[in-house]
RNA sequence: GGGCGAGUGGUGAAAUUGGUAAACACAACGGACUUAAAAUCCGUCGCUCCUAAUACGAGCUUAAGGGUUCAAGUCCCUUCUCGCCCA
């Protein structure tokens, strides 16, 4: 390297290194500085998984924006939190390590030490001291310790709020709450709290936990050995990793209660005034599209619940009612048959309601046991099936006599397991009675023109009973009146009542596998679950692998149930308990992680109280978009609880939320469709082809990734050109959020101007090249880019904010050499972006003792930015005819003088009459003749 | 099918409440320096027309069409295309 140039790779590992040894970006306990009222920020990112692949240059976008953020507002005197960390238990890494034949535990930490070089590598100001990842026993014992709270407490319906369990016990004993409906259905009926055995209160309780257990239907790969999430399974019906078949299966898992928080998940997100901890409020600024995301997944409907009475198939006496939710109550009279789903206890053989007659028994049985072979499928894209029971209800609104059908389009897990069906106004039920030819009867008039055969919006209500003979009546009614009148009628009639209903469905919490949270529950001989004192410990074993299948009806056996006895059985109280053998899944780490970045070394608590309230919420979240719905409700979910029993002091943890684009990248494929890595590809006039063979190869652009060949390390790529010049690159590719495809192309622009500003500053003998006497137009120029680059930086417009400064050291390389104090401010606006060659010219110039990262941000004063002459556009009627200098303290009627002075416009204007002028101060003025 | 968002030069993109469309950068082209190349520096760069001319100037232009307005990339309506989410 010649002496003088700028040798970015020296520059580089010396600044990294310093920061490192310094402990730069590390952050002080709040006690130290909370006495001197410096404002708290902060700032976190989605952390990553430690895939074996490390990090392509597409990962970090998200991590350099908050790395300048965070900079920039240390400078501006806060006290940043900002921390990274690893989601290191899960699926991948299982897999990982089941193909290399090593150790999860090992595998993970080898991969967390690659990640962490990388992220050291670019330079991001991590404060290293608290680094976590969810893997690790000092972490996880945490989070059970958090399950165990959610087992250990039972939301209260009409507080709204989750409250310990032993509040529910003493009422219950207390007899100042007495047992409801749903329990007596468990335990049986007419019983009272205190006249159940042990077991019975266990299941009585386990009603009402937040963390509790159920039998759910779940998709089951056997192949596999797990239970997949709806969104790990195609819509074919297959596993989305290794594509084996998924069988839809009843299995005892463990359920997060996340149901119960419906309404205030939804409401929260729009809440003006939630605490924050310190007796001041804040809301949420989250994107609009993520709010409404999370509304869709809640899936809140109005409607009502509709009670059918169900008669008895031999003596047509009511013997039972079956109880269906809908949210168009005014369509009852156009309902002609019913169905039920297979798991429903009237069609369900030995449950104490079955009611199939004898005749269509054996059908019926046969048909469900079909639907429990069948594969899980789209529900839409499937042909519907069913068989009639022999069963029928009565409409309550006519007295009609309506067939009850079996039928797989109907989920137990959706609300009571039964529907109404209409099929003049519902499309799923429409193609059913098509399929088995049942009857349809038009029930709503669609206001005009549209008359599809079935009609699902809302209109005029026909052929809804004779107002003088029916009470139910609601013929002619609008669709919002129909719907009002009707459940009042039910209401009255005692035959229902408006109802609120929730697409959100309860979280299932256990995997069948290895490499996760073990429970902290064990489970005595009669099955009653029990909480045990955390941390369990992961047990070692040789084989972690799950058991795997073909056979979809083998006995499910976790990877745990091979741990040694010893670890399996414990001893409480004299009696003998076996530990729950799932693991928790994947998100249970990620659902709490920044609550322990503010405390991370704590071994008595998860995180401080006092810490913690200093420091939540989250003041900006970054990650991708992919997370919009699942990671972050899970969150959101798990804070609220954790708020309710006190442990946290915000009802919601992320104030501030920010979805950054992806980076995409061209992949290209050779004719067998072979990836080819990119390195090993050129383009010849704009063809792509494969440098060794010379073969045109196929180019299609999606995500970077290892398995299309086109992610480029972001060592390889900051070796070549320079860290600062990557991470300027990255954000001046366009808008933070917007998603754009990496070119090798535009950051040799980036380069330049890192070296035009570099041999502004320095001499090539390394000394400063500056001078003590600045202008005014300098001046001038410098404080419209500092309000310029802070106003971008609050609002993480980072492209526009490194254009202001490429635009003012253009300047700045037009005159010999640069004024002492605009240089010295100009560095400190350049170094949230580009840090090392920012404190590096700091140094050689010596514009201060200390180091530039604790230096303050400079503040702009818009008095010295503004203009002594400004450019006013002129119009004729609107249209451009030329522009006028005037000053910029000029008056309206001034700038109208001087634009008809001007010789162009004046020739324009000749002959004739100006009828009237519209001045926009500042901008343009306008003649209308 | 429903909901939301987007569409601007050869390319990535700017344009704060409606007020000079294309800032800044890439690529391309021309020039300087050089034996040469790289690097660097200077210049041109939306389209069409007029022209001997890169002068002077005119017209058009933000997916397409229409509307509101003195004025529309920005607001409203219709259509097309793409993306995301839900079904």
């Amino acid at each position: 390297m010649e002496k003088g140039l700028y040798n970015f790779c020296e520059i580089e590992e010396r600044w990294r290194r310093r920061w490192l040894e310094q402990r730069t970006f590390c952050t002080d306990e709040p006690d130290v500085v909370e006495s001197s009222e410096k404002p708290k920020c902060y700032v976190l990112d989605m952390f990553p998984y430690p895939s074996g692949s490390g990090l392509h240059v597409g990962h970090p976008k998200g991590y350099i924006a908050t790395d300048i953020y965070s900079r920039y507002k240390k400078m501006q005197g806060f006290h940043v939190l900002h921390p990274m960390g690893f989601d290191s238990f899960g699926l991948p890494a299982e897999q990982y390590a089941i193909e290399h034949g090593v150790h999860p535990a090992v595998i993970t930490e080898q991969n967390i030490d690659t990640i962490r070089e990388q992220l050291q590598f670019l330079g991001l100001g991590y404060d290293w001291d608290r680094e976590i990842a969810t893997s690790r026993a000092d972490y996880y014992r945490w989070t059970q310790w958090m399950f165990r709270e959610f087992f250990e407490s039972w939301f209260d319906v009409s507080q709204q709020k989750g409250r310990p369990i032993s509040e529910l016990i003493t009422e219950f004993d207390n007899r100042t709450r007495e047992l409801s409906d749903a329990d007596r259905d468990i335990i049986g009926l007419g019983r009272l709290w205190e006249e159940l055995t042990d077991a019975q209160k266990s299941m009585v309780l386990n009603n009402y936990r937040i963390a509790y257990h159920k039998e759910v239907t779940v998709n089951w790969c056997p192949e596999l050995g797990t239970v997949l999430a709806n969104e790990e399974v195609t819509s074919d019906g297959k596993s989305e990793r290794g594509n084996f078949l998924v069988y839809q299966r009843p299995l005892r898992q463990w359920m997060m209660r996340i149901t119960a928080y419906s309404e205030r998940l939804l409401t929260d997100l729009d809440l003006v005034e939630l605490p924050d901890g310190k007796g001041g409020t804040f809301q949420l600024d989250w994107p609009a599209s993520i709010k409404l995301m999370q509304r869709n997944w809640i899936g809140r409907s109005q409607g009502a619940d509709v009670k059918f009475d169900v008669l008895c198939p031999e003596t047509d006496q009511v013997v039972n009612v079956l109880e269906v939710y809908t949210t168009r109550p005014d369509t009852l009279f156009g309902a002609t048959f019913m169905v039920v789903a297979p798991q429903h206890p009237i069609v369900t053989k030995g449950a104490s309601e079955y009611l199939v007659p004898a005749f269509c028994a054996n059908q019926v049985e046969t048909y469900i046991a079909k639907t429990k072979e069948e594969v899980e499928i789209n529900h839409n894209t499937k042909e519907k099936t069913g068989i009639m029971s022999g069963i029928y209800a009565r409409n309550p609104v006519n007295g009609e006599q309506l067939p009850i059908f079996v039928a797989d389009y109907v989920s137990m897990d959706y609300g009571s397991g039964a529907i109404m069906a209409v099929p003049a106004h519902d499309e799923r039920d429409f193609e059913f009675a098509q399929k088995y030819e049942l009857p349809i009867i038009k029930v709503v008039q669609a206001m005009r023109g549209e008359d599809e055969e079935c009609f699902t919006g809302e209109g005029v209500s026909i052929n809804s009973g004779n107002v003088i003979e029916n009470p139910f009546a609601i013929t002619s009614l609008s669709t919002l009146e129909a719907k009002e009148k009707i459940i009042k009628m039910l209401e009255l009639y005692g035959y229902g009542g408006a109802s609120v209903n929730y697409k959100l469905r309860d979280w299932i919490f256990s995997r069948q596998r290895y490499w996760g949270e073990p429970f902290p529950i064990a489970i005595g001989s009669d099955g009653n679950a029990i909480s045990v004192d955390p941390p369990i410990v992961l047990p070692e074993m040789e084989d972690f692998r799950p058991e795997t299948s073909n056979d979809p009806n083998l006995p499910v056996s976790p990877p745990l149930s091979r741990a040694d006895d010893s670890w399996q059985e414990i001893e409480t109280n004299g009696k003998k308990y076996k530990r729950e053998l799932n693991v928790m899944p994947q998100w249970a780490g990620s659902c709490w992680y920044f609550l322990r970045f503010i405390d991370p070394k704590n071994e008595q608590t998860f995180c401080d109280g006092q810490k913690e309230r200093f420091f939540m919420p989250v003041d900006l979240y970054v990650g991708g978009a992919e997370h919009a719905v699942l990671h972050l409700l899970y969150s959101r979910f798990w804070h609220k609880v954790l708020y309710d029993l006190g442990h946290v002091s915000t009802p919601e943890p992320f104030k501030k939320l920010f979805n950054q684009g992806m980076i995409t990248a061209d992949a290209f494929a050779d004719s067998r469709g072979v990836y080819i890595d990119i390195r090993e590809v050129e383009l010849r006039d704009g063809e792509p082809y494969h440098i060794k063979t010379g073969e045109k190869l196929t180019r299609s652009s999606g995500k970077m990734g290892k398995r299309y060949k086109n992610g480029l390390p972001p060592e390889e790529v900051g070796k070549e050109y320079g860290v600062d010049t990557l991470r300027l690159y990255e954000m001046y590719m366009g808008p933070l959020e917007t998603s754009a495809p990496w070119s090798m192309e535009g950051i040799r622009g980036m380069q330049r101007f890192l070296q035009r500003v570099w041999r502004n500053f320095v001499t090539e003998d390394r000394t400063p090249n500056l001078v003590d006497d600045s202008t005014r137009e300098l001046e001038k120029l410098l404080h419209k880019t500092i309000l310029k680059v802070t106003d971008d930086l609050e609002n993480l417009r980072f492209n526009t904010a490194i254009a202001a400064l490429i635009e003012c050291n253009n300047e700045l390389v037009q005159i010999q050499s640069v004024p002492r104090g605009v240089g010295r401010t100009f560095l400190l606006l350049l170094a949230p972006f580009a840090p090392h060659i920012a404190e590096e010219i700091w140094e050689i110039c010596q514009f201060s003792e200390h180091q530039l990262s604790s230096e303050s941000f400079p503040i702009g004063d818009p008095e010295k930015a503004k203009d002594d002459e400004i450019t006013i556009a002129v119009q004729i009627l609107g249209k451009m005819r030329g522009t006028i200098q005037v000053p910029t303290s000029a008056t309206d009627e001034e700038v109208e003088v001087f634009a008809k002075l001007d010789p162009k416009i004046a020739r324009r204007l000749e002959g004739h009459e100006i009828r009237r002028v519209i001045v926009v101060p500042q901008r343009l003025i306008n003649f209308i003749i």
